[in-house]
DNA sequence: CACCCCTTGTTAAATCTTCAATAACTCATC
DNA sequence: GATGAGTTATTGAAGATTTAACAAGGGGTG
């Protein structure tokens, strides 16, 4: 039934080329300032930032790596690798998981809360300069609510389907 | 004269948080599922993939190396490896810049024409489900305004300063 | 218990990106 | 036309990411 190859692709309007140059533009530049200021000011890519952000806010400063991979939309596989590599750095802790002998948590250590600490207020001040402190407060919340869509859209739907492939 | 490290860094209200998580999920998500989607669709990421485009819309389908990095937003580093491997693939093939010996035009193969061909419709629909299809004409419109704010600040302020580092 | 399927996390290899260094060339000035 | 500063593009090495495959444990069913 019905198999064809879509007659017809719907090719954006000028529009919508417009917005897409822009997005692509905006999120291209703005990852890779923040990945230089991090990586100059911190040590580490600005994907590793966050992850110590999201450790930092956890009970205990713990977290099993498969929720900090959902939390962070990143594969396993990639936590694995990054936080292999926080690990040498002496920032996060690898731990067993008491209620299943499978499962890790990641534990931030002193020093990486340290780090964290140090290295926050160059970040918060270069994502201002870049974002907040150019947008109105309306802009912000019209962001707010394109991207939660968007993202909406690209999450799994079942909360525990094959989650990023 | 007053150098001191910022005595209290503004951090982000409640609603900023909002915006910057949700933007971060937006992001990444959407750059990770166009990437796979074109791996597998066209066997390149989804850069390499606008580095064709540009091509194929640029006169004779040939452009400087250093233009076609600035209008991709990315290092001439990372263009020499990506053009590279595209003409490995026989998809983009160097020349001998006419007017300046020092420069290369890359210009996009008949084949690669072909592949951009094939990929795009898949492409498009890929963008349109993410993106277009989701929001409202307004939103398309604030989010083109938003990036484009964005993208303005994080550009070299001279057209012709050390561009990008 | 035995079986099977699912989840968790890691790994190796291939690919991609970044960074710093470099060769080759242009252009302005002396 | 020589000198020197800046531009263009590339390269190698180090680091990061993806992909597919894997080991090991969980948890339900007979």
């Amino acid at each position: 039934m019905s198999k064809e190859p879509a007659a017809e692709p719907r090719w954006l309007t000028d529009e919508e080329q417009y917005a897409w140059q822009c997005y692509l533009h905006a999120t291209t530049l703005l990852e890779d300032h923040l990945d230089r200021q991090l990586q100059r000011d911190a040590g580490m890519p600005h994907v590793y930032y966050g992850l110590l952000v999201h450790l930092s806010r956890a009970p205990r400063r713990r977290m099993r790596m498969t929720e900090l991979a959902q939390n962070m939309k990143i594969t396993r596989s990639r936590l694995s690798h990054a936080i292999a590599r926080l690990e040498k750095n002496g920032w996060v802790h690898r731990e067993n998981c008491p209620s299943d002998k499978r499962g890790q948590n990641a534990h931030l250590t002193d020093e990486g809360m340290r780090v964290l600490e140090k290295a926050a207020p160059g970040h918060v001040a270069a994502v201002r300069a870049a974002m907040f402190d150019r947008l109105s407060p309306e802009q912000i919340r019209q962001l707010a609510d394109i991207c939660r869509v968007m993202a909406d859209g690209l999450q799994p739907k079942g909360a525990d389907l094959p989650w990023l492939r």
